[in-house]
DNA sequence: GATGAATGAGGCTTCATTCAT
DNA sequence: GATGAATGAAGCCTCATTCAT
């Protein structure tokens, strides 16, 4: 039980460490910031914590993780054809960038380089397990006939770099709304890797 | 000309911090790091400039002016249709993100922060005018039938996002060239952007 | 009571840092001067203090604010009349910049220009209040015939200056103690002040 | 010739320098303050003085030279009684310094300590022969029965540290004049000096 | 479980000064 | 006679981190 404490504890340290490193960077973050978000002092945050850069490998490492379990079900999923799939991936992931629950990181970029070798590979790792199951959508999508050829590879940066990038000018308040937004997407990135027309039959969702 | 060395001199701190700033961060770069790369000391970065904030906003001021100064002979070319105009925007955007004399900056989101208001406003205004020309390009298509009706906000922020992300995964050496680059956007972007079916008129530029 | 170790630390700091003002000027200290003579590192000192100003606003505030209620008493004193006080007021003063717990600063001079606004004001409030002690003395002593008429606030300037000046040359070692300086300026205002003659009764104090 | 613009540059820079060295201090006066000042650069300044320590001793030698010259006269004029010289003295100082053309400096105080052995011991020696005018003065007039007996020293220091701290307040602009404030001074002196009372005979000028 | 107290590394910046031109 | 270019020392300050309690 004693447990459960220490990690609720861990946990907010982790959550508001996420939303500073999402506002004012890894480096624009003290840890006097992040203490002061939880009410506590400086250095009580090394009592869950080793230091600053493993509260960084765990904020990407647990959003990562989320994301991928998020969306690893339409993996194996047979039920749902790619265009199915690339709505709902694309749905479920701005909604996680730019919904109530935001994820505050995927700062991966540039405060990579914060991290130590290990915790670098396996952030890594899990951002190429996230991409494949996009990376795989597409190339089902291409197999089956409904997408046209091409860069895979390049399809699928091109598209998380929309949604990633969406966080920077995306307002809650907006003229958008967080499903119009997922929607505009769905439709951009569906007309960019159709196959020649978009096929008018009703297995294909609409906005 | 005395002054030709002073503004060399002015331009060779504005390159190296260029090429810091986009591999670290502001934050991550300090000034001895752009002495150390300019080969002198510390301190007399300080000859050049007044301080650390107006390097980056001379790199964040003089990267879009060439942004802006390279597509704004769109707005007015009265010869393209906006289908080419798209082509040759895409183009010059990913040559000028990618290519050999690429841009080093552009780190216009979240180091726009550390701009003081003056700087951030002549930064945003520039930045302002280059979607704007973006913008015109998607709302003149809609408008002569090439394109569909979509939101134009929200397509200039997707298309631009792909380019300007480019950079964190491109690799000059890697399997796809600038050039092979540049078109796959366009392409991604015509498909994206077209009304219904791609008119197969000579007009359009092939990749 | 933690609270107290605190306050004591702070209050070292004050001290240390007053002796050296004075010394050297507020410029001519540094920080390391203060720490060293703290006997701690450099940094320590913002554990206690936000900055350098806010050291020589405090240093400043609590001279004033104890040279003040040291002579306000004064003024509502309704047994003594105005020579008395003015002896009282001039003891006391040359005490308080003199004598074993001399006061530090009173730098109030030069060294106001290196505080912000809102403390420059409250420093110069209170200085305000200090002159207005004495200024009321001399004002009472003349409407009550027992000094002759003259500029009231140049008066209070003119001694001032002769009780505050006096640390530059007064040596504790000196040929002169504290207390016969005190008595000489008591005298020297007194004859300056005095109407025609100095009237012999037995009111008035000698030194 | 070539000598005369020589000097004569090298008087603007100490006259500039005076002026910043009393509004600002010592340490705060930049070398770049007083250059700016001169209109020329920096480095120029070293053309004329060895750095900025000999500027600043060349300033306070010369002030307290200027000083000793105007009231060294009063020494040998056996044609004035003390009291005259009194009030000529103070004339003299007060017009010095808070006339048209104020002494810029008497910042031998806390700026004392920035000099180095040879000039600290040549400027105080200027400051003793400077006292010792007045100082003989006030010997004279007791020894001639004018002035009570009193500890001239202290005499002359009170009187000083009044003409001297008069800058920190007075404003030409203000109420008072400068005629008017010496005059202040002088009867305030002198009847802090005078023996029991004011001998009325015309051979004491009148403010 | 958390705070108090202190430190050391490092960052931005100013500035007197030097040397070449 | 004056400027251009560069440097080194030093100053203020922030911050991650440690250790004792």
């Amino acid at each position: 039980m004693k447990k459960q404490k220490y990690k609720a504890q861990q946990n907010e340290i982790l959550e508001k460490a996420r939303e500073l490193f999402w506002e004012k960077g890894y480096q624009g973050t003290s840890l006097k910031d992040i203490a002061d978000a939880c009410g506590f002092e400086n250095t009580n945050v090394y009592y869950y914590y080793k230091n600053k850069e493993e509260i960084l490998f765990e904020a990407l490492r647990s959003e990562l993780e989320e994301l991928v379990k998020d969306t690893k079900q339409l993996e194996d999923d047979i039920d749902k054809n790619p265009v199915e799939k690339l709505k709902l991936f694309i749905d479920t992931e701005v909604k996680r960038h730019l919904g109530k629950h935001r994820l505050q990181g995927m700062l991966t970029d540039s405060e990579l380089s914060h991290l130590n070798p290990r915790h670098r590979r396996t952030v890594i790792e899990l951002r190429n397990q996230h991409d494949e199951i996009l990376s795989q959508i597409i190339s089902d999508g291409i197999a089956q006939g409904y997408f046209r050829d091409l860069d895979v590879k390049l399809a699928v940066y091109t598209i998380s770099s929309a949604i990633i990038r969406s966080r920077i000018w995306f307002s809650p308040k907006g003229r958008v709304s967080v499903q119009e937004y997922a929607d505009f997407i769905y439709q951009f990135s569906l007309h960019a890797l159709s196959a020649g027309k978009i096929p008018a039959n009703k297995t294909i969702p609409a906005a």
